[in-house]
DNA sequence: GCGCCGCCTTGATCCGGGTCAAGCCGGGCG
DNA sequence: CGCCCGGCTTGACCCGGATCAAGGCGGCGC
C-alpha cells in the first residue's frame, strides 16, 4: 500500500491502538505492507473500542450513521422486524467481520444488531475512513472492493435450496470464517440459539433440530447441544455445493 | 457537488457525450449541480456506448473487471449456471441502472449478463472513476453509497414469502423502477420471459402463470401477454408489504 | 393460408417442510 | 434435592407450490 506519509493528517498521534482482528487490519494483512503503516492508519481510524453484554443492541433500525464496527471478540446477529413485529435474521457477524456496511446508503442503519455472547468491537469513523481514502489510492480500493464482496454474499438466503443444502452450507460458511481468523475449521461453537439459525435459514426450528439430527445419525457432524465437529467436510461441501456455487 | 475544476484532469477534452441516462448523471440529478460539471466529469468517465442484439451476451462470468456498465435502453439479464448447467436468474436490469459492482471485488465478472431485448449501454472505466473520486469527495460517498444501496437488495429473492407476495413485490419493484427513470408506474411491458420471472423468483414457470392469473381475475392488474398494466398500487402494495417493508 | 414451434396456460397429483402438540433435558435456584 | 423454565427434540398431520402432463395461442416461415 503507498502510503504518503507527508499527506496523512497528524492527529491521533497519541493514541496507541493495535487490534489483530480488526477489519482494516484485515484488509491489509497478507500483503506485505508496512505494519507500523497499517498500525499508524489505524490509529486514526479507531474512534473507540467497547463492549457489549449478551443481549445488549450494538445499534438499532433508524439509528443515525455514523460508523462501522469491526467485531474483535463474539457473535453479533443482524436483523429486522417486519411489520406485524416477527423478527428476521439477515445475519451472524463473526470474529474479524464488519457491520453496518448496509448503514452508508441511507446514512441510517436499516437494522438492528444485537451481542448474541459477550461482543467486543473498534468502531471506524466512516467520514474519516472516506478522507484517507481519498488520499490512499489503495485503501481507496479496498474498500470499494470490501462493499462489492458484500453485494453478492445473499446468495445463502436466496435461492429455492432445500433444508440439508441450506444447513450445510452454513456450517461450511461458519468453518470457513472461522478458519479464516485462525480458529479450528473442524470445531467450533454454534453461537446462536436454534431459533436464529432456522430464521435465518428460513426454516422452521423444528426442520433445523431434525436436519441436525440427520447430519449427526449419517456421521457428517458430532453435536452436542451448541458444541460442533464437522466429520465429514466433503459431503458437506458436496451438500452445500448448489448454495456455494465453490 | 462540490467540484474544484482546476483539479480535474484535462483529458478527453474534445469527447462529446451526452447520456441522459447514464448512471453518474443519475448520480448527481436532483442535486442542483451545474449541468456542465457533471457533462465534463462524465466525459471523463464514459469509455464507450454499445449496442448488443436481443440474446447477446454483454459478459459472461469469470471475464476480467474493467469497467462498469449503465443501461442507457432495453433490459440486461444477469444470471449463474450451476454446476449442472442449470440456470439461476440474479436479477434484472432497465435503463438507467448499473451492471457489473458486484465483479469489483475479484476483478472479474461471477455472473453473466445477456440483453433480453435490444440494449444500448455505456461503459465506465472504473479505475478513472475512482481516480476522479480520490479528487472529488462527493463522488466517492456517492459510489460507496451506489454500492451499499445494492448490498440490501436481495431481499426479494431471501425470505420465504409466498408467491404472491413475491410476485407482487418483483410487479412494483419494476413499476417503481421505471417512474424512477421517468416511465409510466402503472404501464410497462415484461421484457422477459415467464421463465426469467419464475427462476428469479424462485417459483416454477406454472406459477408464475397461476399468480399471474389471478392478479387479473382480482382486478389488481391487467395484462395480455407482456403488456403489463396495474390497475390496483395499493392492493400490490399490501400484498408486497411482507417483502419490500416499505 | 397453413403448419410448426416456443411460450404460455391449465389441470391433476405429489412431497418437502411448516404447523401443531407433546415430551425431553439440562441448568439455575430455592 | 427437586422444581421450574427455556431451549431443543420428536411425532402426526396438512398445505403451498413443485412436478408431470396436456393442451392453447400467436408469430413466423414457407
Amino acid at each position: 500500500m503507498a502510503v504518503n506519509s507527508a499527506r496523512l493528517p497528524e492527529a491521533a498521534a497519541g493514541r496507541a491502538h493495535s487490534c489483530s482482528t480488526c477489519a482494516f487490519t484485515n484488509l491489509c494483512r497478507n500483503d506485505g505492507i508496512d505494519e507500523n503503516v497499517v498500525a499508524q492508519v489505524e490509529a486514526l481510524l479507531v474512534d473507540e473500542t467497547s463492549q457489549y453484554a449478551e443481549g445488549q443492541h450494538i445499534f438499532r433500525e433508524g439509528d443515525p450513521f455514523d460508523s462501522i464496527a469491526a467485531v474483535r471478540g463474539g457473535t453479533v446477529k443482524t436483523y429486522v422486524l417486519d411489520r406485524e413485529g416477527r423478527e428476521q435474521v439477515l445475519g451472524f457477524h463473526l470474529p474479524g467481520e464488519v457491520v453496518g456496511l448496509n448503514a452508508i446508503h441511507s446514512q441510517s442503519f436499516p437494522c438492528n444488531a444485537l451481542a448474541l455472547e459477550p461482543v467486543v468491537l473498534c468502531r471506524f469513523s466512516f467520514r474519516r475512513m472516506s478522507e484517507l481514502a481519498a488520499l490512499i489510492p489503495d485503501l481507496q480500493s479496498r474498500l470499494f472492493r470490501l462493499l462489492s464482496e458484500d453485494i453478492g454474499k445473499a446468495a445463502l438466503l436466496s435461492g429455492d435450496f432445500s433444508a440439508d443444502e441450506r444447513m450445510a452450507a452454513f456450517l461450511l460458511s461458519l468453518s470457513r470464517r472461522y478458519a479464516r481468523r485462525g480458529f479450528s475449521p473442524t470445531r467450533f461453537n454454534l453461537t446462536m440459539p436454534r431459533t436464529d439459525i432456522a430464521n435465518y435459514l428460513r426454516l422452521a426450528p423444528e426442520t433445523v433440530s431434525r436436519v441436525l439430527r440427520r447430519f449427526r445419525d449419517d456421521g457428517i457432524t458430532q453435536i452436542d447441544r451448541r458444541d460442533l465437529r464437522l466429520l465429514d467436510i466433503g459431503r458437506l461441501e458436496s451438500l452445500a455445493l448448489p448454495v456455494l456455487r465453490h
